[in-house]
DNA sequence: TTGGAAAGTCAACAAGGCTGACATAAACTG
DNA sequence: CAGTTTATGTCAGCCTTGTTGACTTTCCAA
């Protein structure tokens, strides 16, 4: 036990921490497997539907900003134009997003959910969000703190701007 | 700021957390941003050997279980044999990997790295663990340790058994 | 010894990434 | 106003990595 955890030691008035690849190794597995169980749920409804996970991130990120333009949701999710074409074609043809020519800027477009796409919507971050919450309460308060931080580090620094960019925050 | 974070009450001596949907979503968005970070660096790396994610993750399992069998291999990754033998043969091929026929039954292939291979490995676990420590570092212990624990939580059950299932647990 | 189960391989298909080329319309610029 | 840039969409074709189905080899148990 010791000898797996990460090691504190004071120095000069700082934290230093000591980790070995082992531990380190170990962080990176954690993600590898919990990423897994964080899709699996929605894996699973979306199967239902015939959609991947390329739909449900158009539709969490629609749902989240509505009204963005297919831009700016490109540079959120990081594709090419032409692969998340496909899947706003397929989402649009089978109405659940609307996508309406911009008013001020007539060659935007802004993107949508209806009625049908914010109820697969809720389907989807429902039982992505339980299983969040379960664990999130199985960890307890400071690990929840210690989990967003960590994360927050591990993102490009581009991404943390889409992460931080619908709060309270400056721009 | 008050608004933003989990609010944490005492009663009958146990600690409760209030989540909004709002602070779950940004967990949520948290992991998926992160596990881009997290994958970035040894995406690059790979894209020079004309490889994947899922050669990749061959790799390091393989490095971290050498000898295990493809059977093993296949529970770890939760793929079918057919896909995992597609990038195995590549390694074989490409001598990073080494396909040892098993003594006690011949049925069985146990996996090496060669000593190419497991250059390999150490040139994308290298990345990956400096993306880990950095954040690590950047985040402090108390945040490491919260980490690991909730992610620990957002495993399948059966995962969590391949996370454990190297140290000094029993079995 | 024979039939089923288990491990692995081959073939073919689909989703969803990618690049490149090109079209259209709108906005901007000199 | 002419020419350029921007936003979006589309077609074609490629790659990785998932899938299912069919098959071989090997092992083991009845």
């Amino acid at each position: 036990m010791a000898d797996r955890n990460a090691t504190t030691v004071m120095g000069r008035g700082e934290s230093l921490l000591f980790l070995t690849d082992d531990q380190l190794r170990r962080g990176i597995e954690a993600m590898f497997f919990a990423y897994r169980g964080f899709t699996a749920d929605p894996d699973r409804i979306l199967q239902d539907y015939g959609y991947g996970r390329a739909h449900h991130r158009a539709i969490h990120f629609i749902n989240r900003t509505p009204g963005t333009t297919v831009n700016n949701l490109l540079s959120i999710l990081g594709v090419t134009k032409q692969s998340l074409n496909r899947v706003l074609r397929t989402l649009v043809e089978d109405d659940l997003v609307e996508s309406r020519v911009g008013t001020r800027d007539k060659r935007e477009r802004h993107l949508f959910l209806t009625p049908k796409g914010a109820a697969l919507e809720r389907a989807l971050s429902e039982a992505q969000r339980n299983r969040m919450r379960d664990a999130y309460r199985a960890a307890g308060p400071e690990a929840v703190a210690g989990f967003r931080t960590v994360l927050e580090q591990m993102m490009n620094q581009e991404m943390r701007r889409h992460y931080l960019d619908d709060g309270d925050g400056p721009r």
